[in-house]
DNA sequence: ATCCTACGATGGACTTTGTCTAAGTCAAGT
DNA sequence: ACTTGACTTAGACAAAGTCCATCGTAGGAT
């Protein structure tokens, strides 16, 4: 993840405590955090950090394309920052768990030219749904 | 839309005039209103409806499988009436137009039992996101 | 090493979207 | 027409996120 921080100062960066957290707090795979569970890890690390600048800091990581904010409940926002390698969605209907997966094929051809109505289609998002088995065995 | 109302009659939903005038805002294709826009174009013609009512008919609606539920932004949930054909949908980046659409292939073949990390995996969902005609020209 | 200053952080008010509850109302069966 | 339980209402509440005025500080300039 330091290379992340490198690469950020590489692009003019300001570098503060507080971006550090929450860069640190993104750093691993399977992350996807809610903005909530940022601040709170955030937290433990640097007490004093407030809301609004997790916020701030996550919108700034998604502008610069190394974290992706994906909507898999319709609750949180979560955060991710496995950007690099194009990845979709599976979700556990009854405890919310994520996983990443790569599916085969690619979903943006099996949109047909007269289904595009005149669109530029540039990105799919894909969530595959059902029940993880931690949840189907209880 | 009068089969709708008359299938949920049949099904020992109770008739009120809320109900009624929630179906029929409802009622028609590309239709993609957000809870909000339902009440306010349910007022029109219901002054004295209420914004309770309106989330709990939706919901009844959606429990009942006669109206899907999309959240295309991270914004409102949107409420779709057109439950009885499979689809998927088509969203501009710019102003946040939506229609539907109908992809070939089927998105969940293209998960291989690999990648399903022991889940049960029953539904997908996929949004397409590009610029729609509208926008594009301006 | 110290100073400057623009960029970043802070916290609290505010907004949006949605849920809950207690009390009142009414559709539909008798 | 009466009764009853399902439905509706208004408003309080909650969760997630944005905005803003003010304060603090990273990092270049001296």
């Amino acid at each position: 993840m330091s290379d992340l921080l490198e690469r950020l100062r590489g692009r003019g960066w300001r570098m503060t405590a507080q971006r550090r957290v929450v860069a640190e707090v993104l750093d691993g795979d399977h992350v996807h955090l809610t903005a909530d569970e940022v601040h709170a890890r955030a937290v433990t690390k640097l007490p004093e950090i407030s809301r609004a600048t997790v916020y701030n800091t996550l919108g700034e990581l998604v502008t610069l394309g190394e974290v992706l904010e994906v909507s898999t409940d319709r609750r949180a926002k979560r955060y991710d920052p496995n950007a690099h390698r194009p990845h979709q969605h599976l979700v556990c209907a009854q405890c919310g768990a994520i996983r990443d997966v790569h599916p085969a094929g690619d979903p943006l051809a099996d949109l047909p030219a007269d289904e595009r109505f005149g669109f530029v289609v540039s990105a799919v998002e894909v969530t595959y749904r059902g029940v993880c088995p931690n949840c189907a065995g209880a």
